[in-house]
DNA sequence: CATATACCGTGTCTCACGGACACAGTTATT
DNA sequence: AATAACTGTGTCCGTGAGACACGGTATATG
């Protein structure tokens, strides 16, 4: 299942095709968007390694079989899964770049934060759904008539989606009163003695403690990200 | 064993214990490492979903049960993996802090290019091992001295480190000669007949293509990074 | 030196999950 | 009315993770 080659294609038929023609025998019961809702509820709930064939039929009220009747299999399932969660992208169009940018950026954050099983879906080579692709078309457009180029503008979108996947993954295991507190507890507990080891952490560590430590990695590296791009802008500018 | 919430205390200890004093019973024919690497050998060639339990047993020449006198779980053998596989980060120390970070971030784009099952692992709540911690550790010592409290420290090196993830996994699904062309075919032939509904894409698309497109998205998002920090380090000396 | 105690590797079993396949019922086409 | 295509279902199999009890082995204790 990890390794299905074949479907490339087909898994773009699936994500793209709106509905085929009037079709000869019973009418489905079901419909993509009523599966694909039902194992995102499933995997909100309980993570994605709860998604189980059965669970998302029984949820939709049918048996696990009559899955693979709109589903080619379970690969395909979470990337429908995963456009379905991810949603349309807003369209602010406030009409500075940096502030499109910006909220482009939270609103993906905030996606992603509602659900936390899409990072580890987003991993490895798949085929965009229409929602994906439109969230990459508002961050390109809203670059247009920067200077940048059509390769930079592109780049600049998927480090800045990057960011948002990989620093609200942190947050969302660093925040919340869960057992994820206990992972802090166990990282502070093994610098503890080590010191000698990790100095510049320790140190860090110690004064972050000291000050109150929340995570804004996400914050950090979205507004280090827009300098940046501001600066090469603005070179762009100057010739 | 996806959702696996004892042991986060367990799985430090197989981390970072060295090794318990002599004991009583017959010695071990193996080494937490001899698993690993093992482990990280089937991860290389044929990806993480080839990695189980049994084939791991065999590579090191013993039965599937005998390793679970070493490992608690798949889980746990795949924490180790990435440890071993991520290896200890480079001390280059060049005495400038942009030059060291860069350098970093180029090391660890590497390793993740060297290892690409490493991405799909290091997501989700983890405990770092003594090697990661090494690599975080070399981050936050190249940005001592430069007005950055440790706070910030800690998550210019979280983003840094994220870039090099998530682009690096982008480039591996981009490059290479494999069935993964077909996929930017797929995606090309997507937007074939619907730049209407994604202007911006398609004009980018059309121009990268024409500029013979490579995929510098790492490259460019590890430049704008470090020119934001840049800026950052600048307006805390001005005060 | 003898014995008990802990520990090591193994074989067997169970369970969950993904997926193949054949079958019966249903509906649009001819 | 007959046919062809499509839908949902039940049954079956392969694979992989992990539980558990057993026999063998090396160290500590008398």
């Amino acid at each position: 299942m990890a390794a299905k080659q074949t479907g490339h294609a087909a898994l773009a038929a699936l994500l793209w095709e709106p509905q085929a023609g009037p079709r000869r025998g019973p009418r489905p019961t079901l419909t993509l968007e009523a599966i694909a809702r039902a194992g995102v509820a499933a995997a909100d709930a309980d993570g994605l390694g709860a998604v189980t064939m059965q669970r998302v039929a029984e949820a939709v009220g049918v048996t696990k079989m009559a899955l693979y009747r709109y589903v080619p299999g379970k690969d395909e399932l979470v990337a429908l899964m995963l456009d379905v969660g991810i949603g349309p992208a807003p369209h602010p169009a406030s009409g500075h770049w940096r502030a499109d940018l910006e909220a482009w950026s939270r609103a993906l954050a905030a996606r992603f934060q509602r659900h936390p099983w899409a990072m580890a879906a987003t991993i490895g080579t798949r085929v965009m759904g229409p929602n994906e692709l439109d969230w990459l078309e508002r961050a390109v457009a809203a670059l247009d008539g920067t200077g940048l180029t059509g390769a930079e503008a592109i780049d600049a979108a998927a480090v800045l989606a990057g960011n948002a996947r990989a620093m609200t993954e942190q947050a969302a295991a660093a925040g919340g009163a869960g057992p994820e507190d206990a992972l802090a507890a166990v990282l502070a507990g093994l610098l503890r003695g080590r010191e000698d080891r990790f100095p510049a952490i320790g140190a860090a560590f110690a004064e972050t403690v000291r000050d109150g430590g929340r995570d804004e990695a996400f914050e950090f590296g979205l507004q280090r990200l827009l300098d940046g791009i501001e600066a090469l802008i603005a070179k762009r500018r100057k010739g």
